[in-house]
This record gives C-alpha cells, sequence and structure tokens, in this order.
DNA sequence: TCTTTATGGTGAG
DNA sequence: TCACCCTAAAGAT
C-alpha cells in the first residue's frame, strides 16, 4: 500500500480499530524494539494517523510507534486475537481487547519518544500532507510559486516528500496527464492560470485516489469500463503503465520514459514538450 | 524455478 | 546518478 492515499485508508482502518482502546499486549519482531512492548501494554491507543506516506501511533504514555511500508508493508485489522492468512512477516502487533491491528513485511518500525518526533530525520523534513484537510489547492499554488520549488523539474518536484507528502509514482504520472503539462517543466515555465491548474489536478487527483481506494482515471469512464467487464488494472489509470496503448483522451500513444529515477507515463499530444 | 519488477527511501560519490 | 536495502507478485523459462 505505498501511497499516501492507500497508506491514509490504512490508518483510517486501524484508528477505526484500536484508537480509544487501551493495548493488552505489544509485539515487535525487531529484538532492538522488544524492551518497548512492556512499555506499551497497558496504554491508550490516542491516534492513528498519517504523516505523507509513514504512520504515527500515538499512545497516551508520550511514546509513538513510527512505521513506513515502502513498497511492501502491509496492514492488517482482524478480531478475537485471529492472524490473516498470509505467509508475511509479522512484525508489529497492537492488541486491544476486541481487535487487533497487525504489520507485516514492513522494515521501517520504531518507537519515539517526544523529542525524537520533533527532530525525526524523515519526519521533520516533510511538507504539507497533501491529503491533509488544511492543504487546499491555494495552499499548493502558493508552494509551487515559493522560491524554493518554482525551479525544479515537476518529475522530480512531485516525487519530493519535502515539497508535498504523500504523492507518489502513480500519482506524478496521473497528476501531469489531468493538469495536461509535461514533466519537464518547471513552475517558473507556466503561466498563472497553469500553476493553478496543476495545483487543484494534485489536489484532486489524490483526493479521488483516497475516495476510489486508488483509482486516479475518470469515474465515469470506469464506470463504463467496469460494466463492460474490464478488470481493475485496466481501467484504473489514465496514462499510468499504459504505455503503448491509446490515450483515453486523444489515441495518441501513451509514452513511457525515465525521469527523477522513476518511470514516468505521459501523452505526447496531451502534454506537450515546450520549446 | 528462475528472473524481473515495483505505488519507496537512503547514502556515497 | 548509482548501488543498495526491504519483500512480494508477476513474468519468463
Amino acid at each position: 500500500m505505498p501511497e499516501g492515499p492507500e497508506i491514509r485508508l490504512a490508518a483510517d482502518q486501524v484508528a477505526n480499530a484500536i484508537a480509544g482502546e487501551v493495548a493488552s499486549s505489544v509485539f515487535f519482531h525487531h529484538e532492538h524494539l522488544k524492551h518497548f512492548e512492556s512499555l506499551l501494554t497497558g496504554e491508550r491507543v490516542l491516534s492513528v494517523a498519517p504523516r505523507g506516506k509513514a504512520l504515527l501511533t500515538r499512545f497516551a504514555n508520550g511514546l509513538a510507534i513510527y512505521s513506513h511500508n515502502q513498497l511492501y508493508g502491509r496492514w492488517y485489522v482482524r478480531s478475537g486475537g485471529r492472524l490473516p492468512p498470509t505467509r508475511r512477516q509479522l512484525r508489529l502487533a497492537i492488541h486491544t481487547p476486541r481487535r487487533s491491528a497487525l504489520l507485516y513485511s514492513a522494515s521501517e518500525i520504531d518507537v519515539l519518544d517526544e523529542v525524537e518526533l520533533d527532530a525525526h530525520p524523515f519526519l521533520s523534513r516533510l511538507g504539507p500532507d497533501v491529503l491533509d484537510p488544511d492543504t487546499a489547492p491555494r495552499v499548493i499554488d502558493a508552494r509551487l510559486a515559493d522560491p524554493r520549488f518554482r525551479r525544479r523539474q515537476l518529475a522530480a518536484l512531485l516525487l519530493d516528500q519535502g515539497f508535498l507528502a504523500g504523492l507518489g509514482n502513480y500519482l506524478r504520472s496521473e497528476i501531469l496527464f489531468v493538469a495536461a503539462l509535461h514533466p519537464s517543466l518547471r513552475p517558473q515555465d507556466l503561466s498563472d492560470a497553469e500553476r493553478k491548474r496543476l495545483a487543484r489536478a494534485i489536489r484532486s487527483v489524490a483526493r479521488r485516489a483516497y475516495r476510489t481506494r486508488g483509482i486516479t482515471n475518470d469515474p465515469e469512464r470506469v464506470r463504463r469500463l467496469k460494466a463492460g467487464g474490464v478488470p481493475r488494472r485496466e481501467h484504473r489509470f489514465h496514462v499510468f503503465a499504459r504505455h503503448g496503448r491509446p490515450c483515453q483522451t486523444c489515441g495518441a500513444r501513451v509514452r513511457k520514459l525515465e525521469l527523477a529515477g522513476r518511470r514516468l507515463y505521459l501523452c505526447p499530444r496531451c502534454q506537450p514538450a515546450r520549446s
């Protein structure tokens, strides 16, 4: 569950299961975290909240579990102490009397106090969470115009968690397609109208992915394709991983290129380079 | 059964 | 920019 929308959905699910409850037992796979098991057992879970692609589970005694799923981590919620049918490795379990939150496969797990939280090398660098209710398009627009970011290529900027936290590689391609902008442009190359269009696309594509559990394609098109029996992986995106297939807007062939170290997909006609 | 790829991130040079 | 880490699933053989 890799990008911000998926992490926020997982956070919602875990919060719904254990927030407000007292941990009846806590398990850590990692040896260096074992001594926290007894420190967290008996403590109430105050909140479970995303910060970009990371997740913080806060306890009443001031400690917080930091977790980052990278590409592979996956949360499960189960009742009655049961475990999910998976061969993955259990890395963290938070049990409450009724339900358990279980994190499998993730490698980045830590327990932090409030001081460590403030100074955390990853968290302290994060920009605003793209899905935070306060991150309105006008906030994003102001950030695009900020001297710290305006000279950066959009291809790199949209992956930079210090610009906005929670964007990732599929959202990057999808946002640029929706905004009809070429990835090698920089904010400073854009007109005011284009910059505002991009800010709106960033917010709306991320929000849509959150609402639809990861589907960024046009809702009406998705409805039609689903009705025709087209599977999720074929109707999910506008352009991402659709190289060689026709653009849904203009019919041109979707192209794949490598930018800022990751694969990016675009429609060469809808997103023309600028001379 | 092997190899490749992946929606992420770090640190060295 | 590159090598590398983490793990799982898809693709190739």
